[in-house]
DNA sequence: TAATTTGTTCTAAATTTTAAAACAAATAGT
DNA sequence: ACTATTTGTTTTAAAATTTAGAACAAATTA
């Protein structure tokens, strides 16, 4: 289909939200977060070094920092194209989300 | 993630909108539309089974039509579980569609 | 020097997507 | 009565994506 996956646009979101500070495991604190489950280390690097692959996204690494742990970060921006593979999805889903007739159930459900 | 993917959601809200017309080749035809793009029979038929063997969907088959090709149809429609789940997902965007910090771009997006 | 913390890479199994061939059942045309 | 055409579902196998977690790396602290 090319539009990107759930987890790609949540990624892509992650690190607009984020701003100065997307990298890899803030990303992965932030999401599980907002979907209120752990998410797996792999589960937020594997899609982030294939967004980056594919031009979704930018990268530059940080300086280390004088702190316990202080590695290095690895840190993202969306590109242009990250920009507009969002705004790709969020036209599909509006329309995808428009005009939804009455459902037949008990309690009716309003999105 | 337990969340449903963008084909699962897709298909769901496809069924949805469509009510009583809620078919494999009708799903097809309204989601490439939609999208479009043409979507390939199996891009729909097996999420849709998935779905259904999973408690989102319930279907059962129409008569045949007295028409040429006119072949029973498999109807589907939402449970209360496939409307939860997209109750569910879309909670999830509209969080991580929130509050986006402007991007330092040359022309501004707004979503 | 050993332990702890923060961070990234790698990898293999499970799941999902995708395209297209196969199959099925109806009518229409000759 | 055949044969072609149309509409529809099933099946299948390769490709792509997700997921969990072990491994690795580099910093500070004790």
């Amino acid at each position: 289909m090319n539009l990107l996956t759930r987890m790609e646009e949540l990624i892509l979101l992650a690190v607009w939200k984020l701003q100065e500070e997307a990298y890899g495991l803030e990303i992965r604190r932030y999401l599980s977060g907002l979907l209120k489950e752990n998410l797996s280390v792999g589960a937020v690097y594997v899609p982030l070094k294939r967004l980056k692959k594919r031009g979704y996204l930018q990268s530059w690494d940080g300086k280390p920092a004088a702190k316990r742990g202080g590695r290095s970060k690895r840190f993202y921006k969306l590109s242009s194209k990250g920009v507009s593979a969002l705004a790709k999805i969020r036209t599909v889903q509006q329309e995808a989300w428009s005009d939804l007739p009455d459902l037949g159930l008990e309690h009716s459900y309003s999105f």
